[in-house]
DNA sequence: GCCGGTCTTTTGACAGTGTCAAAACTAGCC
DNA sequence: GGCTAGTTTTGACACTGTCAAAAGACCGGC
């Protein structure tokens, strides 16, 4: 499913005037479809549409995304980098440590009372970062399969 | 500096039923010299007792360190995994986007706000990891270098 | 003090993720 | 239609970390 090209992946794109191309609106399509996945992923499902693009080409686009605020890049511990077209929103990130599944979490408390720490070691704070751990509703019903990340 | 071997790395290791080798108490010694350091940075430290020491060997010393919880790693997005020896205390990391050097930061509010998030997504929570990305007190003052190298 | 078993380290190779560079191609605009 | 700058392709490479097997070192028992 999915083999639609959503109507607002182009205007996405011009939005953030990045040029509209088969390869870029493919990629978008493909974060729609399946977020928090990987760029090895991403390939993938952009095989399905375009067969020939190169894995180079989705990690540009995808590094183009990202700098231009359509995508966010996130990196839990002992996992390739995923990618997510939500953004602007502050929300967090609930990671499985047996299965590597990346779930949404709205900001924790509606504010944000983390995102200020005591003492800052003389950093100019930009922003804070909260991930969680622990074992989604599918492993916590299955016997141990494989771990992903250990802590 | 500090080529001395701390005398309470040997009783860590011990302690945590680790055998005691020279690798080892140089790999924990390295640690404490360098605190949130990558595997690269306790290799050249190391090295610098143990010429001999494989790359390897530090991987093991590591991993194994972590796996008995004397070490604990941390892996900001971006950067390849660090080590520090602060274990069992609830601190998080602040981490200079420019740079990449890491800072303690002791748990933001004393307990854990943080760590309820009001959905879960069926997930069983296990911890909570907070990062917080800013700028450096050093690269304040300087104008754009290089970004993310190390120290 | 010596021996043996087990744990560590060494050595070398390999896998996964991501980046670099240059040439060919294409979208957008005049 | 034609031009120009931005994109994509292709191929190679760097970095981080892991695997496997043999050699070596540590620790406990005798």
């Amino acid at each position: 499913m999915i083999e639609t090209t959503a109507p607002d992946a182009a205007a996405l794109l011009r939005g953030a005037h990045l040029r509209v191309t088969d390869t870029r609106v493919a990629v978008v399509d493909a974060l729609a479809a399946l977020p928090h996945s990987g760029a090895d992923a991403i390939v993938s499902q952009v095989a399905h549409r375009l067969p020939s693009t190169s894995r180079q080409a989705v990690y540009n686009v995808l590094n183009d995304l990202a700098a231009a605020g359509l995508a966010r890049r996130i990196e839990p511990a002992g996992q390739p980098g995923l990618y997510e077209l939500r953004v602007g929103d502050n929300h967090h990130h609930i990671v499985c440590q047996r299965c590597g599944v990346v779930a949404d979490v709205d900001c924790v408390t509606g504010h944000a009372p983390c995102l200020t720490p005591s003492q800052t070691s003389g950093f100019d704070l930009a922003e804070a970062e909260v991930t969680f751990w622990g074992i989604c509703a599918n492993c916590k019903t299955t016997p141990v399969e494989q771990p992903v990340a250990a802590l």
